[in-house]
DNA sequence: AACAGCATTGTTAACGTGTGCATTTCTATG
DNA sequence: CATAGAAATGCACACGTTAACAATGCTGTT
């Protein structure tokens, strides 16, 4: 069995209550007893039971980062920078919990007895039911990714929509006209707000594209893959394709390759987000750079003070995305 | 506050020990007078309070997943699937808290209150000392990847060394006998089997390669992309690289094309992992693959089965590695 | 020496839940 | 109706820790 305060407290000659102030820096002691039974805990390896300190304090030392889905539409690396992002902010000092907010069959094992606060990367509005549960129950809660107005919440937001318009005005830039759009998983708010920053630009510059020109993905480097096929069938083959992710613009490169065309020489292709093998693909990849890691590391940030403080207000940030030209590109 | 179960006890006029017996199936209680008291706990949104079952139970419902480092040398690919194979088996019944070893400084906040169990995905030995120590703490504990003989544990390890044996082969069968490697992370025991597996072909074949085709990467794209431009400088060029994994191969690649040159008619070069994007680098990657969500899984079952029956068994199992021929290797 | 105030320590209960043993209730049998 | 045994329920304590309030000890002042 373990070491309790009631075992140093016999050894001490001392109340466990005692020992618990000297080991919580209280200034209820003095001070040569606190070292006494500090020498005391550390040569017997004393640790605290969380599980007791969580119910006499009503915490539990957990924080969640839930993904609105980890089954599909969700890339290794968004996970990746998400996990590092928090990971860098909490350190050993909170257990961080990941899941995937589908995977819940009811909510109400999330409560404040088993978290301490949320993270919730949301990728859609089919997780507004447990951002409104979580809001509902107090639960401390950031949300990063997608605006959600309806629930007083700390927000973190990449700007998509910009950071679409931006790539798809670079494209205008260079002479392209037939561009078309390879969209991510439909009902995603980012696969909107992407599509909506592409239609902004080409309306700006008052350019028309016929409905094939909009196409479907799923995030994934098969759907991209797909899509790109689609296109290079049309009669009226696109000069320049925006992909609304950068696993997706993979995909959709392989494609043109495999049927003896090239990129950019024959079809120009552009991502979105700037993952690590963007630069590193042949070409390498144009396209734009969303911050996950470092609106993780905010939001983290954000949560903690929320928990600190019991304090928190409602607050949008908008996270600056970047045009990050390369290779994959050609202006004509 | 939230709903303990002496509030149900006062609405089901029972007392407190009544209620835990109805909502843990105890065949100590009337079946009718167990649903009154399900019924009252459902309608009250009652929930357990985990602190206090831990504390009782002497469980935390903590599961690690720990790796050795998530600084660096640890692909998002590999992350992903590891983390998606162990959460597929333990879905919402245990908290999956991910960490990386070198971020504890010191290991005593592990230990059988905080942890019902551990699955380490260890990349090298520097994690050594944790995996002695959790062992000796009789944490219950699974290592993932590599063979651990000092310590009683039960290992899944993917043949890597049978793996990168075979991909060789195969690039001695097309034809190659200037065949260089790009190794992994210095230390990593991923790094040396692949060599050893690499060098027992090169063995069987009779063919000796010059110290200047073993070049140190680093797993990840960049480290890749110079190791290639090294071994393009040398007068003695290979006609055939193997990168010791998938992500220093697409830097590979991109070293080639950038020089004008292409795979694989100028050189050939294979990977290994068979991530993701693997199959739809251009040319697509020859490579090998390594179940890393499946010896997760694997991982997972063992560990629930051994917290459940006090029960392990030191044992290695070896996952199979399989070549995957695509297009980036030529006949020569 | 007596008293007041402050510092230090201890007693007791709380947190929410599970369980061993005691008590009560119910049922079957003679 | 009385008794025995089984079923059902409750009492009291435990788990390890924190904290409110009580008690004790020490120090300074008059």
């Amino acid at each position: 069995m373990s070491v309790t305060i009631k075992d140093i407290a016999k050894l001490a000659g001392v109340s466990h209550t005692t020992v618990s102030r000297a080991l919580n820096d209280s200034p209820l002691i003095n001070p040569e007893t606190k070292e006494r039974i500090k020498a005391i805990a550390g040569s017997m390896n004393y640790t605290p039971n969380y599980s007791a300190r969580s119910l006499v304090l009503d915490r539990s030392y957990n924080l969640g980062l839930f993904f609105t889905t980890l089954h599909t539409g969700t890339s290794a690396g968004f996970l990746y920078e998400a996990i590092k992002g928090v990971n860098d902010v909490i350190k050993d000092d909170y257990n961080l919990i990941v899941r995937g907010i589908d995977d819940y069959k009811s909510f109400h094992k999330v409560n404040r007895k088993n978290f301490d606060g949320i993270i919730v990367m949301s990728q859609s509005e089919s997780d507004q039911s447990f951002i409104e549960y979580a809001s509902d129950k107090e639960i401390p809660l950031v949300v990063l990714n997608r605006p959600v107005e309806s629930v007083q919440v700390m927000n973190f937001v990449p700007d998509d929509q910009s950071g679409a318009y931006r790539l798809t005005e670079y494209l205008v830039q260079q002479g392209h006209r037939h561009i078309a759009i390879i969209e991510g998983k439909q009902g995603f708010k980012s696969t909107q707000a992407r599509r909506d920053g592409y239609r902004e630009a080409l309306r700006k510059h008052g350019i028309t594209v016929p409905e094939a020109y909009y196409v479907s993905g799923n995030y994934d480097l098969e759907s991209g893959h797909a899509a790109m096929s689609k296109l290079l069938e049309l009669p009226d083959r696109p000069t320049a394709v925006f992909c609304c992710n950068d696993d997706m613009a993979l995909g959709a490169v392989k494609a043109v390759t495999e049927r003896g065309l090239s990129v950019p020489e024959d079809i120009s292709v552009a991502g979105f987000d700037d993952h690590l093998f963007s630069a590193f693909m042949s070409p390498a990849l144009t396209t734009v750079r969303r911050p996950i890691e470092e609106l993780s590391r905010a939001g983290a940030e954000k949560l903690l003070k929320f928990i600190e403080t019991k304090h928190s207000e409602k607050s949008v940030v908008l996270f600056h995305t970047e045009l990050v030209i390369r290779d994959s590109v050609k202006s004509i």
